[in-house]
DNA sequence: GCAAATTAATGATTTATTCAAG
DNA sequence: CTTGAATAAATCATTAATTTGC
């Protein structure tokens, strides 16, 4: 089971759900900070890196935008196809369910959760505002994910971190911890958090 | 001219001239250790991060193959066009030059560089064959380039590294430098590089 | 039951597109 | 208009489900 030499990762059904949870709470593009918490965090169940939190990320925010796309085609050309034999499909029920919906997550994806998440930064954001100076921030950042408040520090580069850093984070009572009250348990509802701008941010 | 405070990096004559080179040389997707050596070796005509670099040789490539399809797009119209009317264009100079020359890069589009480098790794690669254990391997990683023989040290994360170890490295004589026996003058020949298939480095 | 074969999911990369600074 | 930066889409590749024949 432990995965020796494993090439790539794959996630623990606690992982799974932590992620799957934040999905759902509006998480779509964390950024570098976010990333670095959620990895600290899902460290304690099992080997991951921030990569992997990133990846997950965009993939699961992709395949759910293409399954989307896929029902919306689907019933597009149904539609245009009982339109062309001159059928008006005056009860639909399936037709109507899409109609009414359209695109849960359209509105979110291109937001910045940073305000918004009070499940993620609930412990307080007033006083940890300097967060990342003290704990050699943990920029994982593939795909250049590095907010501009972080890129201030970030003169040159990245180097790696070893292993110890951050387990040893998880020792220590750091505020990354209590930013995760999570029940892990409640995973039907939709998406609550009300999408911010994220222009309010300095830059 | 300095940039105090300036949003995007902008590269110095040098700098540009030194990477075209590269680009030239045959460089279209270098790897991390690549492109921190490339970084620390531009960081000497100026301010510049390791993204940066890789955001060129991305947009360099990505521009270059964009240009050539333009150009064969608006060839084939009008070769199309002409076709329509029953015009046969047997003197057609600028068709005749992109139909004899195809995609300069199209076959190199996907290799790595690793091994094929002569120019890039000309200092001797024997000695160096554990070049990043000892100098905090500057992963600077945007779109998580690291490549295999880096992820084994790079369990967790990658943190920030600061500006002085950097600089640091140009002072001291590293390997890095001479790496670099660049003429920066001759800018004009085509990529000459024979790509080899990476699959030769051990996994 | 149980592996070999096949298919479906999904982690990881690369390429295309878009945004925005200058 | 050029081009640095960032994101989305497409693709590759490996792992997990599952089917199948024994």
């Amino acid at each position: 089971m432990s995965p020796t030499g494993s090439s790539r990762w794959s996630p623990t059904t606690e992982q799974l759900m932590i992620l799957e949870e934040l999905y759902k709470s509006g998480f779509r593009t964390p950024s570098a900070s976010q990333i670095q918490q959620i990895t600290t965090h899902l460290s304690f169940y099992g080997r991951i890196e921030g990569k992997n939190v990133f990846y997950w990320f965009q993939n699961h925010k992709a395949r759910d935008r293409q399954k989307l796309r896929r029902k919306l085609n689907k019933q597009l050309q149904l539609q245009q196809q009982l339109q062309f034999q001159h059928y008006q499909p005056n009860q639909d029920i399936s037709n109507n369910f899409v109609a009414n919906f359209g695109y849960p997550y359209a509105s979110t994806t291109n937001i910045s959760l940073f305000n918004s998440s009070s499940l993620f930064f609930q412990g307080g954001d007033a006083n940890i505002s300097e967060r990342g100076m003290n704990c050699k921030w943990g920029v994982y950042n593939p795909q250049c994910l590095v907010e501009k408040k972080d890129m201030t520090f970030c003169n040159y580069g990245w180097t790696l971190m070893d292993a110890n850093q951050q387990s040893s984070c998880c020792t220590k009572p750091l505020k990354t911890l209590d930013l995760f009250p999570l029940t892990t348990t409640r995973i039907k509802e939709d998406c609550t958090t009300t999408p911010h701008q994220p222009s309010s941010c300095d830059i």
